[in-house]
DNA sequence: ACAATATCCTGCGAGC
DNA sequence: TGCTCGCAGGATATTG
């Protein structure tokens, strides 16, 4: 499931091969990304989105498949194919994308230590692992990478946010950084259908310390890593050194 | 205003 | 072996 290192990933690769070139006329100035979204800029101010959602993929140059849902083909002959079994994802043309910007929370890796503890203090009753997944929060996290910033903070996903003291709060500041900064050096989590831009897994799977562990020991304590749902999601920890 | 939950979709894997 | 059924989850809408 592309999540902030996977679209991150995706963007560099894409933005060495298409900027500078057209796509229906207009040329691309930039790639960026919002969150999860993926922002292709054109010169005349319009751009154009992609949310891959849980199993989209955007390769470029890559070839037409069952799943390929749309085909963007580039004046030079080039094309990026954007494929989606699970039909989740979309894009779409936008004339500006100045509003884009106020639909999410502060990025997850352009986030203070002090404003991460300033927009906490407004969720006293959130869950914590919830809370790291919701865009308006703060913006990139999602299930894969929630559970493995609370597992290296050494916090339990259940715990509401008044109940944390500033040195946990600090940890789970830390570790955003730390982990989503890894994730990208490997080029994103390939759990099942994601691969970047070049069609290409990612290599951050092998150091997934609890996502999808459920059953096995605990790589810091020896514990029993342990799956419950929260809300309709599933989250991985280790009882005995999260707490 | 905030918190919790249902919903969309389809391939896959567990279990019989 | 082959079938059924439940599971996976980002973001939005809806309900409490």
């Amino acid at each position: 499931m592309p999540e902030l290192p996977e679209v991150e990933t995706i963007r560099r690769q894409l933005r060495k091969k298409i900027v500078g070139k057209k796509l229906d006329n207009k040329k691309i100035v930039g790639v960026r990304r919002r969150a999860k979204i993926l922002i292709i800029d054109f010169n005349d101010g319009s751009s154009l989105l992609f949310h891959l959602k849980l199993t989209g993929q955007l390769i470029f140059n890559g070839e037409k498949g069952p799943y390929t849902r749309q085909i963007f083909k580039f004046s030079d002959g080039t094309q990026l194919i954007f494929n989606d079994v699970r039909k989740f994802g979309w894009w779409k043309y936008i004339k500006s994308s100045k509003d884009i910007e106020k639909t999410f929370g502060p990025e997850a890796l352009e986030t203070s230590l002090n404003v991460f503890q300033d927009i906490l203090q407004k969720r006293p009753n959130a869950k914590i692992k919830p809370l790291l997944m919701d865009q308006k929060f703060i913006a990139g996290i999602g299930n894969i990478y929630s559970d493995e910033i609370l597992f290296a903070a050494k916090v339990q996903p259940l715990r509401r946010v008044k109940t944390l003291t500033s040195g946990e709060i600090k940890a789970i500041w830390s570790n955003i950084g730390k982990i989503l900064k890894e994730a990208i050096k490997n080029r994103g989590t390939s759990e099942r259908d994601y691969v970047d831009a070049l069609g290409k897994k990612g290599d951050y799977l092998k150091y997934l310390k609890v996502y999808r562990k459920e059953g096995q020991k605990c790589p810091r304590c020896g514990g029993t890593v342990k799956r419950i749902k929260i809300g309709s999601r599933s989250a991985h920890f280790c009882p005995r050194c999260q707490r």
